[in-house]
Order: structure tokens, then sequence, then C-alpha cells
DNA sequence: TCCATTTGACCGCT
DNA sequence: AGCGGTCAAATGGA
């Protein structure tokens, strides 16, 4: 073990690190909206951004990893109290849990031109209109969050420049044993390799996520958090991303798929919604952590 | 009657 | 204090 003056040193240039990256990235992935219409024309062009894409991207992983790690090492006192604060209690009684974790730092985002089925069955809990946004957001949980605990969350938005898109942001991973399971982005962060793995890894999911109790949401998100998801540009180059899933009649398990309903056509992969949950992962405490 | 969606309110986080 | 995420009662459809 390092004095903690030493790693809380590192983990200080770990994270000026990673916020250059992060500008980086940002700007390139600026830069790859602006060059949509070239890439649409010259496909070299585009394998080449999206090379760049994956560099930044693993490199930002990478940094981020370390500076959670330092974190993680470190942080044990500084601990956030879950359900610290305030935890008012309404006139409603207690019908409102205190413990709602937020901190989501893993996800990925899509912007999806026709289609909402992912092959996954959602249940709509929410919408939200967005400050400074056009559209509403809606939020959507598996539906068997309450059968088998999966912890994933999606949350959909229309794109305000293309309205005919919806930008659809992915938390967690699926745990749940569907059959039509969609290609999922999936890694443990107690995963020695540290890398960023696309497409189906059922041994990863059913091994990875024990099936958490029901009634403990807290820990579940925690476990949900351990899922690292890192949003790549090699992912527009792997099939099982860029075509996820026939639409198979979109229902199973007779659960109704939440949602605008449509075919998947092309799907494409954005950074730019994904980076600022990137830079969540800075502010990734302990809680990402079994301690 | 059951289940999904809607929606207003609550609550965490910055 | 304000924004965004979640909860849960109300509502509606099958």
């Amino acid at each position: 073990m390092s004095s903690p003056t030493k790693v809380a040193a590192s983990s200080v240039a770990d994270r000026a690190a990673v916020q250059s990256l992060i500008r980086i990235r940002e700007t390139a992935a600026h830069l790859g909206v602006l060059l949509r219409p070239v890439f649409l024309e010259h496909a070299a062009a585009k394998s080449t951004f999206d090379e760049l894409m994956d560099s930044v991207s693993r490199s930002l992983t990478l940094a981020a990893f370390e500076e959670t790690a330092s974190v993680a090492v470190t942080g044990e006192g500084q601990l956030r109290e879950i359900s610290g604060g305030k935890s008012k209690i309404s006139s409603v009684g207690e019908r409102r849990r205190v413990c709602r974790r937020r901190s989501r730092p893993y996800s990925w985002t899509k912007v999806i031109s026709q289609s909402l089925d992912d092959g996954h069955t959602w249940r709509k809990y929410g919408q939200k209109v967005i400050q400074s946004a056009k559209y509403p957001r809606s939020y959507f949980r598996c539906t068997h969050k309450q059968d088998q605990g999966c912890m994933a969350i999606r949350q959909v938005q229309k794109s305000q420049d293309d309205p005919s898109t919806y930008i659809v942001t992915y938390f967690g991973e699926h745990t749940c044993k569907s059959p039509s399971m969609a290609p999922q982005v999936i890694i443990s962060a107690l995963d020695s390799s540290r890398l960023i793995s696309f497409g189906v890894d059922s041994e990863k999911i059913t091994r990875q996520a024990p099936p958490p109790s029901l009634e403990q949401e807290c820990d579940e998100e925690v476990l949900s958090n351990l899922t690292t998801v890192s949003l790549s540009a090699a992912a527009t180059s792997n099939p099982a991303v860029a075509a996820p899933v026939a639409p198979l009649a979109g229902h199973d398990h007779g659960d109704v798929t939440s949602g605008f309903q449509a075919h998947t056509s092309s799907v494409d992969m954005e950074f730019m919604e994904g980076l600022l949950e990137f830079e969540n992962l800075l502010d990734v405490d302990t809680d990402c952590f079994f301690l």
C-alpha cells in the first residue's frame, strides 16, 4: 500500500489525464458528427475515424480505471453515505425509499433511427421534460427487474436535430435470461483484462451478476455499476452491434416491449451523448467496489 | 382483474 | 436552488 498522500497525488494526475482525454474525445466526436456526410461516401475515412475514436476510448477507459482504482484504494474513509444527507420524510409517509443511488458511471449511447426494439423487454417507469431539450426523456427498466433482478436501464430521447431518430442510453447490463438477448457490452470491473468487449458473452453475464435480492435496491445498483461499459468506435465495426437483433416479434414472455415500436434497421453508435457519462467515471467512488 | 403507462411528487446530486 | 432520476398512485386497455 502506498501512502495516502502519494496515491492522492497520483489520483489528481490521473484525473487530469482523464479529463484531457475526455476533451480530446469530445472534440473528435464533434468532428465525427460534422463529417458524417463524408463518412457516408468514404468508408475509408469512416474506418480511420473509427480507429481514432477507438484509440481514444481505450486510453480513456484505461486511464479512468486507473483513477477509479486509486480512489478505491484510498477512498475507504470517504465513502459517501448512501442514505445519508437529507432524508426528508414527506407527508406521504414512508412511501419513498431513502436509499436511491444515482451514480451510474457505465453507460453507452446509441442513436437509432427507427426502432427502439433492441430485443429486450422494457417497462417504462417515468418520463421527464429535460431542461434545454425539445423532447421529453423516457425512462425504462428491464421488465425482468422483478423476477430476475435485472438492473438494466435505458433512457430514450428524441434527437433534437433529427426527430426521426432516438438517442438511447443504456445503463448497466442485462442479467436476465431473455431468449432474445441483444448484444451487450460487458466487462467486469474486477476482470483483470480490463478490456472492452462487445457482443454477447453469456458466461460473463451470468457469472458476474449474482441475482440480487429484490429488496436491496441499493446493493443492486452497486452491482449494476460493476458493469463497465465503454462506447468504443470498435462497436461500429462489430456486426453484432451494428445489426442488433431481428425483430423476433418483439414480445417474449408475453411482455410488451415498451416505447416506440418499429423495426430495427440501422444502428449507429454515437459518442457524443456518451461522453458526459464517461466523465462520471471520474466521480465513481468506492460504491463501485465490494469493500 | 391484471398489467403497463402516465404523471405528479419526492429526493439525490451538484 | 434547480435539475434530473425514480417512485408510486391513478388511469386505461386487454
